[in-house]
DNA sequence: CCATATTTCGTACAGTGTACGAATGCGTAC
DNA sequence: GTACGCATTCGTACACTGTACGAAATATGG
């Protein structure tokens, strides 16, 4: 029996509008996985019928390249005026943050290749952090490949890794070394019972070897020659 | 009118194996896409029905994991004997180049779990060239996650990058940065006019640029300290 | 020949994105 | 009021997905 009255007969649920469907669309992706994400799925999250969604975004892909967007909002941004060394620092930090709780976002950046608002401005917050420190337009092209791909690399690695914690390493590792057959994988062994297996291990922990690593070879790059093109180092031989 | 002799009927397609589904698939996701990768399309490319392909393939997850470790199989691996620095420059440009040939290896990457023995053998091999140079185990741990999030992340901005060659960057970039409003994303707009859109410019070339930094770096590291794992600078202050 | 195992595949089902067009509600002008 | 026009909701339908189930065809061994 529905009631007839039109005031009823909208339900008190607030009004859908795009920012509502893009924000439910992340958190049902956080909540259940980017593969549990359908157009149905986020319909029902929302109280709403499927094709009701299509009057606020043309079509799943959009929604895609929307959630994304959402998760590059999330970065912080390197302050304007600071020293760029901190503010790249930081930057880093925050992204590896965020990519780390919303893992799926990292999958979808291959195929993505309409950026968003938020990741426009976040490149453009970076790249005129290392401009005005100095860095020539050559060298910052150089600096800002180099630190968005290990930090986008390492997310792909922390988001494939079976194991998600500290804790549940071991009993995820031991069985798969356990398969090896005998002489097999030596080195993999080694990493595994040496490293892997110690207590109180995380791979997170790698993150800041590698970043400092990468800061300090840029800091030298521009020490030497003032931001200019050549490559960090001619070896002899 | 079916022909009657079973020498007939079994036409002289070559005998399905799993082998032969998997490299098909292979070939599929190269050409296509791996959007295109149906178990539908598959089967037509291999001139059987959908449902042959179960005999040799547990689910489509099956055939995913073992297109990515075919995919893998073709990285050099660094040779066994060799000095550690030719020898991680090679597979990095060597894992860089198969990774632009199959694109959509990055994207699966994150939601594969399970490493094949080719993907085994390849990290296998990495971390027994790093070792036999003299690395500790911590040491190589930090510099094999180093490393590979550089490749991994470069090759994931590769495949994201709206334009393929090094020919068609302007048509693309042009209409993109015509979008800006008046005074939005000044870097942005630096970079494309004065570095991007520059005659000669291929975002490939900053892969060098970066790899050598890397090298620099892990070479240092272990010069100071013989491989051991502190940091490889403390800044003052 | 038959019996058994391996391999092929036809049918069916639940789930996907979304095109199309019909309903419904809402704001304004008469 | 009432009628028009627009914004919004959504029901139905279609082509396509992975794959469960079981039947058919073929190969293998006695």
């Amino acid at each position: 029996m529905p009631e007839k009255s039109s005031r009823s007969s909208r339900r008190e649920r607030t009004p859908l509008s795009r920012e509502r469907v893009l924000r439910c669309a992340l958190a049902v992706a956080d909540r259940e996985g980017i593969g549990a994400l359908t157009i149905r799925s986020l319909a029902r999250a929302l109280e709403t019928k499927p094709m009701s969604l299509y009057h606020y975004v043309a079509n799943k892909d959009e929604i895609l390249d929307g959630i994304v967007d959402l998760v590059f909002s999330e970065i912080d941004l390197p302050s304007a005026g600071g020293d760029w060394r901190p503010g790249m620092h930081r930057r880093a930090q925050s992204a590896r943050r965020v990519l780390r709780c919303h893992s799926w976002a990292i999958g979808l950046l291959e195929s993505r290749t309409t950026p968003g608002p938020a990741t426009l401005q976040h490149h453009d917050a970076t790249l005129g952090t290392l401009r005005a420190a100095g860095f020539s337009v050559q060298m910052t092209a150089h600096a800002y490949a180099l630190l968005d791909s290990y930090i986008y690399g390492f997310a792909l690695q922390e988001a494939a890794l079976p194991f998600k914690g500290p804790g549940t390493v071991a009993e995820v590792t031991e069985p798969i070394v356990q398969l090896f057959s005998a002489g097999d994988y030596p080195h993999l062994r080694e990493m595994a019972s040496e490293h892997v297996l110690q207590p109180g291990y995380d791979f997170g922990n790698e993150f800041e070897f590698g970043l400092d690593l990468i800061l300090d070879g840029l800091a030298a790059s521009i020490s030497d020659r003032g931001g200019a093109l050549p490559p960090p180092a001619s070896r002899p031989g």
